[in-house]
DNA sequence: CCGTTATATCTTCGCAGCCGATATATTGAC
DNA sequence: GTCAATATATCGGCTGCGAAGATATAACGG
């Protein structure tokens, strides 16, 4: 696994952290949470998931048979569940960085968005 | 540009949004802003270069020769700048996301076989 | 009935970005 | 005289992503 996570990937691992999701699930769950800006594409889904059980990340939960169309649900693991929280925690310093940086800049330009940090 | 940025390139911009740097200062500057997490390889850094200055989200402000040593400085441009701005928002807003849902997964103290349901 | 939309999984191929390795050159320290 | 630091640059491989398309079922509307 590549680290830092790309961001079809830490959105399907996010999606996942609520609950198991099947591949369907788990596109509709992804634009949801990214207010529709992510649309993921069944290449980078399957790609991104065989990458995931590979690396353990993720396991395949249960699959079931509904309306003869197969279902497979993917489950965090707890491995995958603490690359989550690490991999935020990075993204997050670097978004204060350049948060505090483009602050500076704002004050000494162009006033634009909220002035107030976090 | 691919968008969403990598870490590299993002961190390159951010670097660069306080003053114009060349190069190696971009080296340093990055591994001091991200504590030294990340470590900027030559192959990485004047690759990552072209494509910003071939996207004018950079420009050689400057080139100094010191010590018979060229230094070309590089500066952001307010494109630059602007889409650093709408880079680290999303970036805020999955950051935002994931924390939600791996607080949650926290107070539930990590569900082991079965959450207390059934 | 037939076409479209939604549900659902999966493969193939090309591209972009990153990194390791390597090359080159100068200066100062040991 | 050799090593580390400063400084820029290229090349090849690897990986992940996305576009496109294949496949299949069910529901809904025309």
């Amino acid at each position: 696994m590549e680290t830092p996570l790309r961001e079809p990937t830490f959105l399907i691992l996010t999606a996942l952290v609520a609950e198991p999701l099947h591949g369907y699930g788990l596109i509709t769950e992804v634009a949801r949470l990214s207010d529709g800006r992510v649309s993921l594409r069944p290449g980078t889904l399957y790609g991104a998931l065989d990458r995931l059980l590979d690396a353990g990340l993720v396991t395949v939960e249960r699959e079931e048979v509904v309306d003869s169309r197969l279902r497979r649900y993917y489950r965090l693991t707890e491995h995958g569940g603490d690359l989550l929280a690490n991999e935020t925690e990075r993204m997050r310093r670097n978004v204060e960085a350049a948060t505090a940086r483009l602050t500076a800049r704002t004050r000494r330009g162009t006033p634009r968005l909220n002035g107030g940090i976090a």
